[in-house]
This record gives C-alpha cells, sequence and structure tokens, in this order.
DNA sequence: ACAATAGTGTCTGTGAGACAGTATCGA
DNA sequence: TCGATACTGTCTCACAGACACTATTGT
C-alpha cells in the first residue's frame, strides 16, 4: 500500500486540522452518582468553593484526559468523588450548549451511575469540595441555584431512571447483594414516584430473582426471604 | 459581590486548566441521516478519499465549532452533507475511544436525522466526497469495512430506531406530510424488520393521525385514504 | 389474642396478535 | 365478473391493575 500517500494525506489533513490550528472546546465528564438513603433518591453532589456559582451544589466531573477514554474518565471520576469501584454506569447525554461554564467552553458528558447505599464512602475531591448525597426530587421540585446548567442534567438523569426502571433490571444495582422483596419494592416505588401493589410487582419481577435460604428475623411480624439477583 | 474574589478564582482555575496548559481532543459529530427508498432503510454516507480508511464507506460528520453548540454543529453537518434545513434530529451516543481515529484524539457524538426522500437533495460535502445513500441492513449483515467505528454507531443508531419506532412516533419523521395507511405501514414494517398485521396497526395508530378528505386514484384496486400526522 | 407485615389467589379490563370477513376500485 | 388491494369486526390470550384473602412472627 502506498505508504507515501498515507503520510502526505495525513500531513494534509494534519495542516487544515491540527491541534494548533484551531482552538478546541474541552471535554469533561459529570456523574450523576444515586443512591437510596433513608427513603429517598439522592445523588452524590459537591459544594462549590469557587466562583462561578460559588456556594452552590454542583455534579462532581472531571475533564477527559488524552490517554483515557470517556468511559474510563467516567469510572476514574466516580473512584475519585465517591470512592467506588465496579459499579454500574453508563452514559446518559452530552451537553454542548456553547456558553454552559462562563470561564471557557466545556462540553460535558454526562453519566449515571447507581450504587447501594452500604458502598458509598464519600471522599473529598481533588479540587477539596466537599461531596455530600443530596435529595434528588426535593431538589429538583425546589428553587435552590444548582450550578452551570446541572439541574436540567439532574433532570435528564431522573427520567432515565424512571424510565428504564419500568423496563429494565437497571433498579437491582441499587440493592445490596442479598434482599427482601419488600426491600426491593421500596426501592421501585422511590425510582417511579408511586405505590405499587404488592402482588402485580413480585409477578413483574419474578424471573429476575432467585431465592436465598434464609430469611429476616427479630421483626415483630412475619419474617421476610432473602433474594438475589438473577440476570 | 467580591468582584476581585471572582476574577482570582477564574485566573487561579485558568491557571491549572487553560487552552494551553492541556492538550485537548477535538470534538466531532458524525450524522445517520435515515430514509427509506425502495422499501429500504437506507443512511447518508460518503466514500473516503484519503487514509485513513480510504475508499471505505464513513459517515458525514463535521467538527464542533467553537462558535456553535453541539446540537447546532450537527445541523450545520446535516445541512452542508445533505442539503436538509428543519428536518428531525437527535443525539444518539457520544463515542469516545483513545484510538477510533488513528490520527489524532478525536471524541464524536452521534446524531441521527429522519428525512422522507423527497427532501433529500445529496450535495459534495466540504471536503468533496461523493455522498450516497446505503442499504442500513445491507450493510451492517455484509463483511465491508467501515472506516473509524462507524460500523458500530450505525449498529447504534439502527438500534435506536428500531426501539423507538415500538414506542413513539418516530417513523412520522420519514413521511412526506400526506400519507395512506399502506405506506405507512410499510414503513413500519421496514423500520422493525417484520410484517405487522394490517389491523392491529392501524388501532396503534389510530390517534397519531387525521383523516383528510382525498384519496388515492388510478390503481386497479379500492382506493385509499390520505392521512396526515396528528401531534 | 393481637398487631404488624409477608406473601398468595383471582377477577377484570386493556391491548397485542391472529384471522376472517366486507368494500371499492380498474380491467 | 374478477383480480387486487383497502378497510373492519372480533376472538383469544397475555399481562397489568385492583383487591381480598391467608400466613407467620413478637408481644
Amino acid at each position: 500500500m502506498a505508504k507515501k500517500d498515507k503520510i502526505k494525506a495525513e500531513q494534509e489533513f494534519l495542516k487544515t486540522y491540527s491541534s494548533d490550528a484551531f482552538e478546541k472546546p474541552s471535554v469533561a465528564v459529570d456523574l450523576l452518582v444515586f443512591t437510596v438513603e433513608d427513603g429517598k433518591l439522592k445523588i452524590v453532589t459537591v459544594r462549590r468553593q469557587e466562583y462561578p456559582f460559588k456556594g452552590e451544589l454542583a455534579l462532581p466531573g472531571v475533564f477527559v484526559g488524552m490517554t483515557e477514554s470517556v468511559d474510563d474518565a467516567a469510572k476514574r471520576g466516580i473512584s475519585e468523588e465517591a470512592g467506588l469501584e465496579d459499579i454500574y454506569f453508563e452514559q446518559l447525554y452530552a451537553f454542548g450548549e456553547i456558553d454552559r461554564d462562563p470561564r471557557m467552553r466545556v462540553i460535558s458528558i454526562a453519566y449515571i451511575a447507581l450504587v447501594p447505599i452500604e458502598k458509598i464512602h464519600l471522599r473529598t475531591g481533588l479540587r477539596s469540595e466537599k461531596t455530600e448525597l443530596t435529595d434528588v426530587d426535593a431538589l429538583l421540585s425546589s428553587k435552590e441555584e444548582v450550578a452551570f446548567d446541572h439541574r436540567a442534567i439532574i433532570e435528564c438523569g431522573r427520567e432515565r431512571i424512571r424510565s428504564k426502571t419500568e423496563s429494565t433490571s437497571l433498579p437491582f444495582n441499587l440493592m445490596p447483594e442479598e434482599f427482601t422483596l419488600p426491600e426491593l419494592q421500596k426501592v421501585y416505588e422511590i425510582l417511579l414516584g408511586k405505590k405499587l401493589y404488592k402482588a402485580n410487582f413480585r409477578k413483574k419481577i419474578a424471573d429476575m430473582i432467585s431465592e436465598t435460604d434464609h430469611m429476616t428475623s427479630g421483626d415483630a411480624h412475619r419474617p421476610s426471604r432473602y433474594y438475589k439477583f438473577k440476570g
């Protein structure tokens, strides 16, 4: 194959579009790390210590490095901000408005992650912002100011969760290894924002679970069986 | 408000992350412009005139400029490559592997667009690549080489179309202003890849259409009523 | 025995799938 | 009249929703 041609073509290309010829946007990932705590759907947030949006809530995020894929950047961010490894995450949406960051052009690719609360160990981020757990629905129905376009990103993520809860096994990613069906139903109800009928719920998820041989004990009522997620 | 603080914070930020301090990935949009022609689902493709992947099929795409949003870049690309304005499009997915372009780091945000065939006027792109219409399912089931990771992107778009056909009114974006129900059903069958029952199909889409007062004529069989899409 | 929660049986309505039937054109 | 395609009626079956009933613990 004409290697000369190849090199020439490459040089031609780099002349019209090289690292130096054009200014480029920065690319970041923003992270929506969801969990359920105290009967509420929450996300990991940081409180901004600097302008712009100083003092406001924001999503944790990292810039995408040249030596990592976008997925890997998301994984790194989740690890740095929430101390989490090996958890479920998926790409949500790319947010690309010109002025979403007043300092510079940043295109942000948002990811959602789902974690059982037991696994979460909040960690102070690299830029020493305090990480906290914030009630998603309370935040979205409040008028609290949220940094950048992060309110819209959170709304988008909330919607994805709701939608995939109806049609996939997504909520299992919020559960510990073993769980009872009343616990699981509660999580579904939180994600969907409505009460469910016990019998119908159990029929729906019947083929996603397998039972274990032990039960709850110590409560002043009938014990509940523990189940595991079955692919 | 402490404007001084604000400026200082900004400078601090730009020091640790400025246009010059870090190399940045390039950001492009790749376009999946779908249409139905001759009973087949097709997309607008270009044939690469340069290395790498010279001679192979590729998706049309443009780099995202600093003065346009990512959505606007997609709109511009659709206009430049297919001569189309005011058509339906939506973001598909961001592809961010490190080596998806062997020349340089490019993160690509893929968009799908749907156009009735009557509107398509293929236009030679800026880098004078020939644009053509390619049968999607034939391409995907063939072993033909496709440039970059574009085969995976096309698969992803094909899947999005199939999925949204089942649950939304997406296919109407492929129809002209007025259409008959047999025509509409044909399009659904192409998108879903299977035959549908007439009566069931009509029940399903009944509330998305409104009838007009005219019919087909000239065919050697019963005429068919024209309908319009109704929100 | 009772409060409290776990778990099951079943009726009903809705909607998809399957198929048979009727309607209306040109030749 | 016939071939061809448009259009409609209706049976069935799977499944979600709603609700009533039974089961098992601690106090």
